[in-house]
DNA sequence: TATTGTTATACTCTATAACTATA
DNA sequence: TATAGTTATAGAGTATAACAATA
């Protein structure tokens, strides 16, 4: 077997590279990929549980629950007991947060565009379904 | 923004799904997947370099190092002083490792079938080069 | 001095489980 | 007792740099 073939490889390589570009642009805002998925997530949707989050933001909860006190503490987000089913924790974006996310998005969409811009918009888009479908089998399965 | 609908999130997530699933098939092997990279690539060309190994396991250098020298204790691999440029140090396959390779790659390929038998071919082929581009263009730039 | 690899250290994220608060 | 989250601990990988061997 060759592992240029195997697709579970190609897909971890160029996920990696990703990873490693952006985590590298968010430096600047000094934000890790996890952080800047809570904040973008909490933008576009506020008050998400923490369970909700760590979906989103790929994270595990122990992981991110330490995430979301140092967020706290920076003023980025605040986090408060959910009524009415206070076992919950709804966690919820601050102004500074908000002007951080502003910041970040034209940055990561420029970076998305550098990415994207030899690449056909068909192909695009079906390698878009495609990867979606992958992650639901994946999910589905989950081996 | 929507995070569902940012390139860089979706590649990530669906590789952090395929990384997770296929470290609990590899871990019946007692294998990493990095490890299984290693022997993977060795067996479809023996005695490359650490560094060039570290390129293919998509491992970091002082990790895959340990790694090796964990893998040659259990006799899966063997080091050795490389000629005639002996600064390098070349790995090299045994055949406790090739069995290894022949049992865990019908597994892989099992897994591989599983997860894109819904897809249709041409879309895969589509998607591979896709994917195959945005790791050239992610290495190009290298922001 | 440059290249290749090893080792040490601190740091981050994960995995697991024990623990707390709420229902 | 079940759910949601927090905290503790151990382990795996990374990042960085110091170090050794070879050229």
């Amino acid at each position: 077997m060759i592992l240029t073939h195997y697709f579970p490889y190609i897909i971890n390589r160029v996920a990696g590279e990703l990873s490693s570009s952006e985590s590298k642009v968010l430096a600047e805002f000094d934000l890790n990929l996890q952080a800047w998925r809570v904040l973008v997530a909490l933008d576009e949707h506020d008050g998400q549980r923490v369970t909700d989050l760590s979906g989103v933001s790929l994270t595990e909860i122990s992981t991110l629950s330490r995430l979301l006190d140092n967020m706290e503490e920076r003023g980025l987000v605040e986090k408060r007991r959910a009524r009415p089913n206070a076992r919950s924790v709804t966690v919820h974006i601050s102004a500074t947060g908000r002007r951080v996310v502003e910041e970040t998005i034209p940055e990561a969409l420029r970076y998305q565009d550098t990415l994207l811009e030899d690449i056909d918009d068909k192909d695009l888009a079906i390698t878009r379904q495609v990867l979606n479908q992958l992650y639901e089998t994946a999910l589905l399965h989950k081996w």
